[in-house]
DNA sequence: TCATCTCCGTCACATGTCTGTCATACTGGC
DNA sequence: GCCAGTATGACAGACATGTGACGGAGATGA
């Protein structure tokens, strides 16, 4: 997640970082980026202190106030830096333009991995996203606040579309997810569990195309259009 | 694999390379490196952008349609890095010169090692140019932002021919994106698969030139005028 | 220990989609 | 005008997927 009020610079910094295999969301609005937090729950954000220095400061303790995410502030001159430091905002990372794309880009990186280290578990992340709501740690899962009563296997793959709806996942996706890198069962199996998702999905809700089959591909959680 | 024109600048990095263990095979002529490119079977291509422009383009759209081998351009200022990454040449790292060798090394080791890991998936690069999108990871296929319907075959040779706007494909590139090295159908077959996409794009839009057909070459993708 | 239950992987069948090929018509180059 | 290359529509076989059923494995509880 990107947060800058210049556009042009957000632009090019965004490329260079799709440029990387990153996908990136970019806002211009602070507060459009925190409402937006939940929905593209993002593995990290960089935003530009030169927005409106009260809006930046309060991006930041709201982006806080609802996760762990990694921060990147960036600043426009080294003065700032001392300054923004000082006031020892909780950011994980300062950066003072200008900053080569390579420093910058590594940086980035770093602080990506050693986040995601410190999950270990992806599993372990509370995933809210629309009317979906899914918890490992209780083994929760809901679909517009109903609860739905699902097994161990089909829980692992129910949460595995939902860490990234909208994204394929592939069968070997899947089973490697299920079951480790030893897979001791046919791809069928799959579409098995794929089914009784669906039928307890359906017994909630009229909404079928939840989980949609991409021919030839795999298959994909989709989210109701907001 | 490394292509530079400079011998001295890529004796050293080699060196550096070989003694991290890597079989370093050096070239100063892009033609030469393509056509080695069977015989050597790199684990991936490191090219310096110095080498005359048009040639340094073409080695890497050549590398692509021969292979999914990850490519690191190098270019000698950062601006000419900012150059690179805008013509978006479906590199898989940019670097900028002067950068240092232990930074160099791990990005390699990392291309290398994530390339390994994902060989199933033929490429999560994000395309975006113009009214074109392309989204591996979500088999997501956009023109003017209406989503095109692409069966797997379809949406894979769609990607390709996305990949290098305004460059030519041959058949047999083609066949051997979609199909592998194993090829075990006929040329006219690409032919077919032509024909439904431009089918799906007609539905879409007007314009009926996007893929263009080079008499007695292959096809190309056409972006509109900017 | 036993009965019972849930879960899970597999199978067979039905259904629908995709895809390679062919024959035919068309087009560009010479 | 001729030829090679290309476009197109049709088609059948191959293939992927949905679905209901079944039996074994393992858990649970008495």
């Amino acid at each position: 997640m990107l947060v800058d009020h210049d556009r042009t610079a957000m632009r090019s910094l965004a490329k260079l970082l799709e440029g990387e295999g990153y996908r990136v969301e970019t806002f211009v609005d602070p507060a459009l980026a925190v409402r937006s937090l939940r929905r593209l729950r993002p593995d990290m954000a960089v935003m530009e202190m030169r927005i409106p220095r009260v809006d930046g400061l309060d991006l930041l303790a709201q982006i806080r106030a609802q996760s762990d995410l990694p921060v990147m502030v960036m600043t426009s001159a080294a003065d700032e830096l001392e300054e923004a430091m000082g006031l020892r905002m909780g950011a994980d990372a300062y950066v003072a333009r200008p900053f080569s794309p390579r420093v910058m880009v590594e940086r980035i990186g770093a602080l990506v991995r050693r986040h995601k280290g410190e999950l270990a578990r992806p599993g372990d992340r509370v995933i809210e996203t629309g009317p979906l709501l899914v918890d490992p740690n209780r083994h929760l899962a809901q679909w517009n606040g109903a609860a739905l009563d699902l097994s161990a296997t089909e829980f692992r793959l129910f949460t595995f579309l939902a860490e990234a709806p909208g994204y394929i996942r592939t069968r070997d996706q899947i089973m490697k997810r299920i079951y480790g890198e030893r897979i001791c069962v046919e791809d069928r199996t799959v579409d098995s569990h794929i089914k009784r998702l669906r039928m307890k999905l359906r017994a909630l809700d009229a909404a079928s195309d939840v989980i949609e089959t991409v021919y030839g591909v795999g298959y994909r959680l989709n989210l109701p259009e907001e």
